[in-house]
RNA sequence: CGAGAAGUAGCACAGCUUGGUAGUGCACUAGUUUUGGGAACUAGGGGUCGCAGGUUCGAAUCCUGUCUUCUCGACCA
């Protein structure tokens, strides 16, 4: 491509509305356009990057064996009704109506669709297995947008959906994809880790993310020093580290007044707060229900959305606390008229301070056997320093952007709208499903999160917009324009991605532009040709020689060819 | 949804406290001099100051409403 002729501009400073380094740099550089919240246009230079990454990751899933397909966005509703999935994503979903006032949905993601793809071929055991996938739109109302491409409303997603008989196929089926995954993150060069996640609105029994290590990450990756333990917080099964072996003591009411928070309770008593237990206050289902966890730990929605199998959790309102004798505060399981859930780590404390149920007083060596309760259960989130649930090792934290997703989905989908098959015996029995999401725009924004630097965006061969820029300093200079062109015709007519920059424009414009957008390799056409000389600069080392203007092609196809391996 | 910040030329901003009819830098056009890391000078073009009301002789500026964007939070027991 030629930059005098091509529609290509550059922003010599921050976007105002762009705060991570992703989304400004992707925007200074031209490659999107925000238009709305979580809404992008791609632009020439950013949609060759999009593409690459597409290209890649079509091929490795081809390589499975899937076969590709297209979907609509615009959906009937009808198709989410059917499965729950339009109170399961609530107004996470687009929809709207049209002329004749039916009900359409975009589509946030298409198992559905896909089932009913599949109902239309499988009709027996031998139709079995398949995988089909698509890249296409996926929309979601998400309730705040953010940090450039990595949280937006509208994003292509290559999503896959595998087909068989039983669990043992879809094993071999996830296997299959998990490996294409590998491949794909490898060749993308993110530096990723797979978690065990939440099966969230997809259903289903296992589900692995693979998360993209960055600091504005989104998601708390939780990870073990001695193992390859690695889960994302949400399920992160919690074994406490600190076991109490004091004897009990007697259980003592002390006045606490104007102590509101759990933090100064235990100042004002000078007590570790691993010595107390706080109480959250939930309406589930508009019930009251009070759960009981250390004072130093926090509430984990979602392990008590599974609990209670319902995605109805809030605080408690007034009219609600009223209704028992909790005084918020000051709230305790000592004599608590509600439903009491408490954490099983608090099963091993002993002597500990909470809340005696009435204003400006707490309990100090309080026990188990102070109290009833109604469950027991893993509530809360883990902790840095907790110990690793599968070695007994320590836990840390990463923080993560999830850049794809792998679930078992089971028959949910398939026992809900009819997808079966006859096996050898003239038996019906649902498909097994399994899904597997990829999100291409993240994708980009990881990459760029974790390759950029003070000059802009760090690419390599395989995904940058153009492989090789060739900057001619002197427009006027016949000597470098013949040269600069028949490098340029050359390595163009070799298959490669090359950018001739030939714009009427100061050196340094040029050089700021071409490190701005991620060219991995620079060319430099310049004075140095009447000595035929050239210049090489490598955007990733900084690193610059000078080249023969008879050697530079042969050298230049050989550090590209390297670099795409 | 809660809290905070912001909306003035293509981009980034000043002006607003104390109302008097809009400015700076970059970008753009023409010219001159320059030419290896975002050039300098000269002369230009470009804005119903987010939108709608109100106060006033007069509003970018004060008041009310509304829309949009960004950031933080959604753990108060």
């Amino acid at each position: 491509m030629k930059l005098s002729k091509s529609f290509f501009f550059t922003l010599r400073e921050d976007a105002k509305d762009e705060e991570s380094t992703s989304g400004n740099l992707l925007v200074r550089s031209g490659m999107i356009k925000k238009i709305g919240a979580g809404i992008y246009m791609f632009l020439p230079m950013g949609l060759r990057v999009l593409d690459k990454i597409g290209n890649i990751v079509k091929e490795e899933i081809n390589n499975t064996g899937a076969q590709e397909l297209l979907m609509p966005s615009l959906i009937p509703s009808e198709y989410y009704e059917k499965c729950g999935r339009i109170t399961a994503f609530g107004d996470d979903m687009f929809s709207l109506k049209d002329r004749y006032n039916k009900n359409h949905v975009l589509g946030p993601t298409h198992e559905e669709l896909f089932t009913i793809a599949a109902k239309s071929m499988v009709k027996s055991y031998k139709d079995l297995p398949f995988t089909l996938y698509q890249q296409a739109d996926k929309f979601r109302d998400e309730p705040r947008p953010r940090y450039g491409l990595i949280r937006v409303r509208e994003f292509i997603m290559k999503d896959a959906y595998s087909f068989d008989r039983d669990e043992e196929g879809l094993n071999e089926s996830y296997n299959i994809m998990k490996t294409a995954y590998n491949n794909i993150y490898k060749r993308l060069g993110i530096n990723y880790k797979i978690v065990k996640a939440d099966c969230g609105t997809m259903g289903g029994t296992l589900s692995e993310e693979y998360q993209a290590i960055t600091d504005i990450g989104e998601d708390i990756l939780v990870l073990c020093d001695k193992c390859d333990y690695a889960s994302n917080i949400e399920v992160s099964e919690c074994i406490s580290n600190h076991k109490d072996l004091e004897k009990e003591k007697t259980l003592t009411k002390v006045e606490t007044s104007h102590q509101e928070t759990i933090e100064d309770v235990c100042k004002f008593l000078n007590l570790d707060l691993k010595k107390s237990i706080k109480a959250l206050l939930m309406n589930i289902n508009n019930e009251l229900v009070v759960f009981f966890i250390r004072g130093d730990r926090e509430l984990n929605i979602n392990k008590v959305s599974k609990l209670f199998n319902t995605k109805e959790i809030n605080f408690a309102n007034d009219d609600l606390i009223s209704s028992s004798n909790a005084v918020p505060g000051y709230t305790g399981p000592i004599d608590l008229k509600a439903k009491i859930v408490i954490d099983r780590e608090i099963l091993q404390m002993k002597n500990f301070c909470c809340g005696a149920n009435e204003e400006g007083y707490h309990y100090i060596n309080a026990n188990i056997k102070d109290f009833s309760y109604d469950l027991v259960a893993d509530i809360v989130n883990v902790k840095e320093d907790d110990i690793c649930p599968n070695c007994g090792g320590k836990i840390y934290f990463r923080k993560g952007i999830e850049v794809g997703n792998l679930f078992k989905l089971g028959t949910k989908y398939a026992s809900q709208l009819g997808l079966t098959y006859l096996d050898e015996n003239n038996q019906e029995h649902p498909v097994v499903m399994g899904c597997y999401g990829l999100g291409l725009g993240r994708v980009l924004a990881s990459i760029v999160e974790q390759n950029n630097d003070e000059n802009g965006l760090i690419f390599s061969a395989n995904i940058a917009p153009y492989q090789v820029a060739i900057v001619q300093i002197d427009m006027k200079d016949e000597k470098q324009s013949e040269i600069a062109n028949q490098l340029y015709e050359n390595l163009k007519s070799k298959g490669f991605d090359v950018i001739l920059d030939d714009r009427e424009e100061r050196p340094g414009v040029k050089f700021k532009d071409m490190d701005l957008i991620g060219i991995p390799f620079r060319i430099t056409i310049g004075k140095k040709v009447n000595d035929d000389l050239v210049e090489l600069k490598i955007r990733k080392t900084g690193v610059q020689e000078d080249v023969s203007v008879d050697s530079i092609e042969k050298k230049i196809i050989k550090l590209i060819e390297d670099d795409l391996k």
